[in-house]
DNA sequence: AAGACTTGCAACATGGATGACGCAACTCGG
DNA sequence: CCGAGTTGCGTCATCCATGTTGCAAGTCTT
């Protein structure tokens, strides 16, 4: 039965990932066991080793992007917008955690993807301190890496719901830990 | 002769770390390749992959506690010793990335190394928001954690020497990257 | 109930990585 | 110059993950 087969693969990703995440040098057996299934039927829905990665590659990937235009970061200004494109990031980040470290692919309509989020996030931040969101004398470059750094470490903690995680994230991001005092 | 063995050694495995850094699942032979030895004189040094690993982390877990130690995080006031602690520790974390990311390792030894700076990182934080360095409503657990991935961001990147790394790093942990007035 | 589809299981082939030897050659200190 | 120590090279055994195939049994559609 079609749908059938559509929810094995479904769950083969979903384990793939589950597992992976956990230890990225798992074998194909242990992926099998996790999602409830024998190796040869993974081995059946996926041609190779390579091939289930790329396909969990790209199914995050897919949900990366979508995430990033949901937040509509173009019709919004600059803080709002980040932090809809945090919170939507972190669901997708939650799940597919393994996945989306892998923005460096052998497909190169995901490198394609990646590096468009990622100049979109470079637009995002200029405009955020065209606006004075982000102070002047700030590397964005730096802020960005310091961006991403912070949405992998959410991700990993996962505290609360992605909302939560988001304002917090922001919060960190643009006000720091600080006291104002406290540097010179 | 003594020190041509140790010589050998060292040069082993900081191969490991160079090769394993950018692919943890490296064959000992493309280990071997790196250091410019035979994979038959790595398997004499060490009994197993496991066994270099384990040297591996070994080696930079004492590395690790040594820098943590030489910045005096006791006798020094707390924003002063997180700077000293961030750049003795960058030093290390450029050098040794892959062996330090192993804190849970089957050498209980080490994993007590790895909790007991983790716990001196706790109280040097708590000391800073007593001082008012630390705003008194920011959750600990999440500073620690914020100042980790900056840690281990600031060792990918590496712009400049350690200590302009330090420098932006606990400006960017305790100011962040926005304006003053840019939150609610 | 019949047929198409999918799965589990067992078996097999293959390749790559790991680890263990022995031997010859080389480099030191003595 | 001699001997201890070390290394490189070739070889061999072994293990494990990967990938393939055939067959029986199950499920769902019609």
């Amino acid at each position: 039965m079609r749908s059938d087969a559509e929810r094995t693969v479904r769950a083969i990703l979903e384990a793939a990932e589950r597992v992976l995440s956990r230890n990225p040098a798992a074998s194909m057996e242990q992926i099998a066991e996790a999602a409830g299934v024998a190796r040869t039927t993974v081995h059946r829905r996926f041609a190779s080793r390579e091939a289930l990665v790329d396909a969990m590659i790209g199914w995050a990937t897919r949900r990366f992007a979508a995430a990033v235009e949901a937040a509509h970061p173009e019709s919004t200004p600059p803080l709002v917008a980040l932090y809809q494109v945090t919170a939507n990031v972190l669901r997708v980040k939650i799940d597919w955690g393994f996945a989306m470290s892998r923005a460096l692919s052998s497909d190169p309509e995901v490198a394609a993807v990646h590096s468009a989020v990622e100049e979109r996030c470079r637009r995002l931040f200029l405009e955020a301190q065209t606006a004075g969101v982000v102070r002047a004398d700030v590397d964005l470059e730096w802020a960005r890496r310091v961006y991403y750094a912070l949405i992998h470490e959410a991700a990993q903690s996962q505290n609360g719901d992605a909302d939560a995680m988001a304002t917090r994230l922001v919060d960190t991001l643009l006000r720091g830990v600080g006291t104002e005092k406290g540097l010179g």
